[in-house]
DNA sequence: CGCCAGGTTGTTG
DNA sequence: CAACAACATGGC
């Protein structure tokens, strides 16, 4: 019954939002959801900017790290070998405005190592490995937690990890699917389990749950017009 | 103006 | 292992 509340939500959240075409790529001053994008497997640069996108948005508005990959974009240094180049410190100026930029630089420097490492050809490339093998070798860097892990492994690499984020977990609790202070890992495999194994849907239901948090199910919700409403148990007809 | 944002790491009891 | 602090800017 969980099962189908999970398959539930997602239906609802489509039949309202419609399709969102995750993962945005950055074009023109805003963010693009296309469906020829979403569909088609990412280039090098491609996956390097979802990426680096995964980690500025750490704990942090879309709208910041929209506005640090533009700019990194029009100085034509989201790229390897420029990121490769920089040092921390310029890195950490061109990223300010996505916050904690210290510390983000310092992620970015140990993400492209990591490729570099990987594209030099002494170790196998990521996508070659197991898809546990690469979710592990991500994990291991500094700077990279299981969402940002899962982000890329799904958005840039295709492969069937479904990202939790903190709108998911609210979501989730206030609909009565889960208690809330489940391990990262546990509600992972529960919503992998009761979804059918594609990578299509991974990819629409996070970026449905991310717009439904945004729109209606927020810190303080806004719960008129609400389209989970009545299998929400946390819903409050006086809230706006 | 205060609250919040598509987390992760380090420290402490 | 759980709780909590630190990290930081910009939007609304």
């Amino acid at each position: 019954m969980t099962l189908d509340k999970v398959s539930l939500v997602y239906d609802r959240l489509l039949e309202r939002y419609g399709r969102q075409y995750w993962w945005p790529i950055v074009e023109d001053n805003e963010s693009r959801y296309l469906p020829e994008y979403s569909n088609r497997e990412k280039t090098g640069i491609e996956k390097l900017e979802i990426a680096i996108g995964a980690i500025l948005t750490q704990n942090t508005s879309w709208k910041n790290a929209e506005q640090t990959l533009l700019e990194l974009k029009k100085k034509g240094v989201l790229n390897l070998e420029s990121l490769l180049c920089l040092s921390h410190d310029e890195i950490a100026v061109l990223i300010k405005k996505s916050g904690y930029y210290n510390q983000k630089a310092k992620k970015i420097k140990e993400l492209v190592g990591f490729i570099q490492e990987k594209l030099s050809g002494r170790i196998e490339q990521l996508s070659m490995s197991g898809s546990d093998k690469a979710r592990n070798e991500l994990l291991s860097l500094w700077g990279i937690g299981r969402e940002t892990a899962d982000s890329i492994l799904l958005y840039a690499y295709d492969m069937p990890f479904f990202v939790i984020d903190a709108y998911t977990r609210r979501i989730f609790y206030r609909t009565g699917l889960i208690d809330g202070d489940e391990e990262y890992d546990d509600l992972r495999f529960y919503i992998e389990s009761s979804l059918p194994k594609d990578i299509a849907v991974y990819k629409e239901y996070h970026g449905l749950l991310v717009e439904h948090g945004k729109i209606h199910c927020r810190k303080t919700p806004s719960c008129r017009a609400c389209p989970l409403a009545d299998i929400c148990v946390y819903y409050e007809s006086n809230a706006m």
